[in-house]
DNA sequence: TTGTAAGCGTTATCAA
DNA sequence: TTGATAACGCTTACAA
């Protein structure tokens, strides 16, 4: 018996020999290279087949200079809209033979920094971040070839108006999401809005304004509160809901699901019922506010599709050398139980006339 | 100017040459090796910061056979369990220096296998495996070291005692989760008890058979209905309702929590109410089971510490070259309010007796 | 159609 | 304490 037989790691050498020819035959004939004639590449196949060979991507990428590898850095990945992207950025990778190394970021900026220079040395092809504070200038000088797609940028750096135009971003169309929230509010006929978030991350501040704004333009005019909630709220929501029970709203609408449905369940502590007493509406679409009880209205945005795109995005950008430009995904309102007609009976009543 | 400074990617050759040390020197000295001087290590990290000199981790990998890195295969990224059990996963291995690469299976074993072989090719250290329906042998065998840890095996081959050995496993105790549920199902009273799982994976076998045995073992014993729920019941639990609504148990105890809180959903949509009309117990304790809306009782069972597990146990094995034996996790009962006393107000009345 | 040999960027062996 | 040099396993000019 040949070397390789045994316990020792089979390598082409060994698959070069069984079948009788040189190793770089025996490279291309896996290759399916169209050089080399049928015969030997079947030839080939079996050895390789036959000693349970298995290539050394390794190797192969240390000559390619190209690892056929990308990284997914987000910052929680037990966080269900993380788990999404990260699960449609896994699949769109897979379907292209790529393999993801991941690192959580949980919003250490230092550990986000490691991480992607962990990225640099395994010599990712590519890198998403999602949902970090992380400058993606900053971001681009951390990964050697800069092929970084940004999901749902969270850093106060980044150009929040819609015109400046951004390569290798990927975002939800947040404004479109709280204009038809808006909408939504105004057929209900809730009056005293108000907006429950942290006051400082790119996506809240985004959604704010988005909500103000809108409201502003209707008529009449609404203003909106702002009940401040930190980031980590959604873990311990009774502060924030004793501020709210202090003069109650109409109706709250919620920087994200998480927020909303702990929401949820905290006003239900204090026996405010929803939507009777106060409607909530949150933003993810994440899919427990669909068996919520009440259910929660929200606005769905399409977490796994994100994913896909930014592997898309990424492998397209590895294979033609440019990062395509940023791209907004659609989001659509799900009206359900947790927000209600409030005065008048739906009907042809145009708000406002 | 030397090469290196430019575009071009700076290699361990350019660090040396600017320290005026020869390649090797430069490798001992970043590896803070104690034969390099002082003044030399200092000399030479220098130059490599001046030069923003990144290791090739392809290029060390090749060399030193191994890679430092370790392959995560679970069976959906979106799933909240497994998205904690990746979360300690990731994070036990960062803490060590390993980067994670990780792929969902998706309850597909051609796309489990494949995931298999692309952590064997690219020479994963090691590789954990969670909650998949593929045989631990054949995982074993596709993972060239042999260096596989299994969370929560769902292989029906997998043998279901607990006096078999195994190593390279790690379980939560689910059979003594069920005890408790059993005593706590007792003690409310409950006396049609249902169990609801779709009756073939290893899991929901072990919980169904547990329970089965603990309500047997109680004065007087008690009898387990079964009704069956298809492994994505979840996601439509409308069919399970209506079958369980054709006789009401007096509670259902449910395979996991995912399945128990559409239930929840789909109960409210049939106007059974939780938990006066029927009572229901879940299984794992994710974060939404807490908000519920009844808060759902349910075994909470510790997954982002199994993932914590798997990590350090592989980098253990990696390490001494010898797998730790299996691990079975302690769970805890979480009384909420999906469950009540039911006949006799709460009291001294020991049951049965 | 196939073989020879160089080289990807490290680390480790052996000398000095 | 440091330096030359040979691997690690693969791909790809360049030859034949």
């Amino acid at each position: 018996m040949t070397r390789g037989t045994a316990g020792e790691r089979v390598v082409l050498g060994d698959v070069a020999r069984r079948a009788g020819v040189s190793v770089s035959t025996a490279s291309r004939a896996l290759a399916e290279d169209r050089r080399i004639s049928a015969a030997t590449r079947r030839a080939v196949r079996e050895a390789a087949t036959d000693l349970r060979y298995v290539p050394n991507a390794t190797a192969r990428s240390l000559r390619a200079r190209r690892t056929r590898t990308l990284g997914l850095l987000l910052a929680d990945l037990s966080d269900p809209v993380h788990g999404l992207v990260a699960a449609g950025f896994e699949e769109e990778a897979a379907r292209s033979g790529y393999g993801v190394t991941f690192a959580a970021g949980q919003g250490d900026d230092a550990r986000e920094r490691r991480s992607l220079r962990l990225f640099a040395e395994n010599a990712a092809d590519g890198v998403a971040i999602a949902s970090t504070l992380l400058d993606p200038t900053i971001a681009r000088r951390l990964v050697p070839g800069g092929r970084v797609v940004i999901v749902q940028p969270d850093s106060p750096r980044l150009p929040r108006d819609r015109r400046t135009r951004v390569r290798g971003v990927i975002r939800t169309d947040d404004v479109a999401g709280m204009e038809a929230v808006a909408a939504h509010l105004v057929e209900c006929g809730y009056r005293d809005v108000a907006y429950v978030g942290d006051g400082t991350r790119t996506s809240d501040v985004v959604r704010h304004r988005a909500l103000e704004r809108a409201l502003k333009r209707g008529a009449p005019p609404l203003p909106v509160r702002w009940v401040p909630a930190p980031d980590a709220a959604w873990r311990a929501p009774e502060p924030v809901v004793a501020e709210i029970a202090r003069s109650l709203p109409d109706v709250l609408v919620c920087f994200d699901d998480k927020l909303a449905l702990s929401l949820l369940d905290a006003l239900r502590a204090r026996d405010l019922h929803v939507p009777d007493d106060v409607g909530v509406v949150g933003f993810d679409g994440i899919p427990f506010a669909e068996i919520s009880n009440p259910r929660l209205t929200t606005v769905v945005t399409p977490a796994f599709e994100m994913g896909r795109r930014a592997a898309a995005i990424l492998i397209s950008a590895v294979q033609t050398g440019t990062m395509p430009e940023a791209e907004t995904l659609p989001v659509a309102l799900a009206v359900r139980e947790s927000t209600r007609v409030r005065l008048a009976p739906a009907g042809e009543v145009a708000p406002g006339a």
